[in-house]
DNA sequence: TTGGCCATGTCAGCGACTGACATGAGTGAC
DNA sequence: GTCACTCATGTCAGTCGCTGACATGGCCAA
């Protein structure tokens, strides 16, 4: 069975889902290219639509045009089809914390903060996306979990390249999780806003008032 | 079918689990009573032996006597029975944050911070059963999705808290997050120690950590 | 006694996920 | 040119998590 014999209903739909692609008469493999991408994006549009719970990954994979057994594949369940880009943020930032001058390794604080700056970019391009995506975390708890499980990871990777660096441990690991704090304090604020070019304030704002806070008390 | 009805091998095992209700002569109701404290050993105890995955709702109902229905009346779900004792420790701490005197609005970090000390007892006791269970978590990433949920939970409830004394939002999501972090960091310092008392000091030494280095930078 | 309550049991079914094996275009060796 | 090998995908059967609908039978109040 090629891509081409599909001839259930939502295969058309598929195919087309995404703008790319139009001269498809030549040079075609076996298969559509990029499978994961258009299992990603019928996911997420899924998830928009009908909500992640009244979505199964038979919906996802009729309108991408693969079996189900290929969604597998390519995402160990049904939520990390919305959070398997992140590691490319993870990288990102912990690349920042490493190759920061070394001086930098006395205010680790202020390291992981700086390090978080590099990650704007990644968003930036990415605003109406982020949104939608947003959004459908936001109304499931399911995939709010899975959310924060990523970003537990964001804060181990930054506490690891802090220990790296001499950090202390337990420093370290407090200015990891501190920093995923003012993250996600800073990008609850950026969606909430118009601005795509916001994000770096918006977590330099959370930072500053996170740390006037703690000198309080 | 009776609880004493039960002939299957592993009932024997789930009836005499815990050491309470020896004299089950007289005054025996239709059921063996608090099936779910029953589910909630058993699946800590299963979880433990074997793993949680390597694990059925199946298995945990044997040993605890009921049918897997029964499980899923008292449990939403096969991570919730590790968890749903946490409601109260939620309660506790926000009463802790509602109950404190007028003036302590005016340091809203600090009010978050002592609320938490409300929450020590609550785990004093438990030191062996939260030994047990912090390993059970950190052996599992999907059970710490679960976890991370609730300490969200937490910190949402902490910052709710904080904002009907009149602090202000983004100062009450803040402390509420940093609090948590706070806490998270407290705790496993308690748990890797060997002092069943020490929690409250553990997570005095996180925050004072945390405070200096946020002045940092 | 009767009748309703309610914790539990029973059963059928869906959907998430997995392992094992089949298929067939692309690719390089000869 | 064809042979063998690869590898993304398809196919199929099965386990387990979880749910809705209905049955059962001690208990308690009228």
């Amino acid at each position: 069975m090629s891509a081409t014999d599909m001839s259930d209903d939502s295969t058309d739909v598929s195919i087309c889902h995404h703008g790319e692609f139009q001269p498809r008469i030549v040079d075609m493999g076996r298969w559509e290219p990029d499978a994961s991408g258009r299992l990603r994006r019928a996911a997420l549009d899924l998830y928009s639509e009908r909500g992640f719970e009244q979505t199964t990954v038979q919906d996802i994979a009729d309108r991408a045009g693969v079996t189900e057994r290929t969604f597998f594949r390519y995402f160990t369940d049904k939520r990390e089809v919305l959070f398997d880009g992140l590691h490319a943020l993870e990288d990102v930032i912990v690349a920042a914390v490493m190759s920061a001058p070394a001086e930098a390794s006395a205010k680790p604080m202020k390291l992981a903060m700086d390090s978080l700056q590099a990650a704007t970019p990644f968003f930036a391009e990415r605003y109406d996306y982020a949104k939608q995506r947003a959004g459908v975390i936001a109304a499931n708890p399911g995939l709010q979990e899975r959310e924060f499980l990523k970003l537990s990871s964001m804060a181990l990777g930054v506490a690891t390249a802090l220990k790296a660096r001499g950090v202390g441990d337990s420093a370290a690991d407090i200015a990891g999780d501190t920093a995923v704090v003012v993250f996600q304090q800073g990008f609850q604020r950026w969606i909430g806003g118009s601005d795509p070019d916001a994000l770096g304030r918006c977590m330099r704002e959370a930072y500053d008032e996170l740390a006037a806070l703690a000198a309080q008390g």
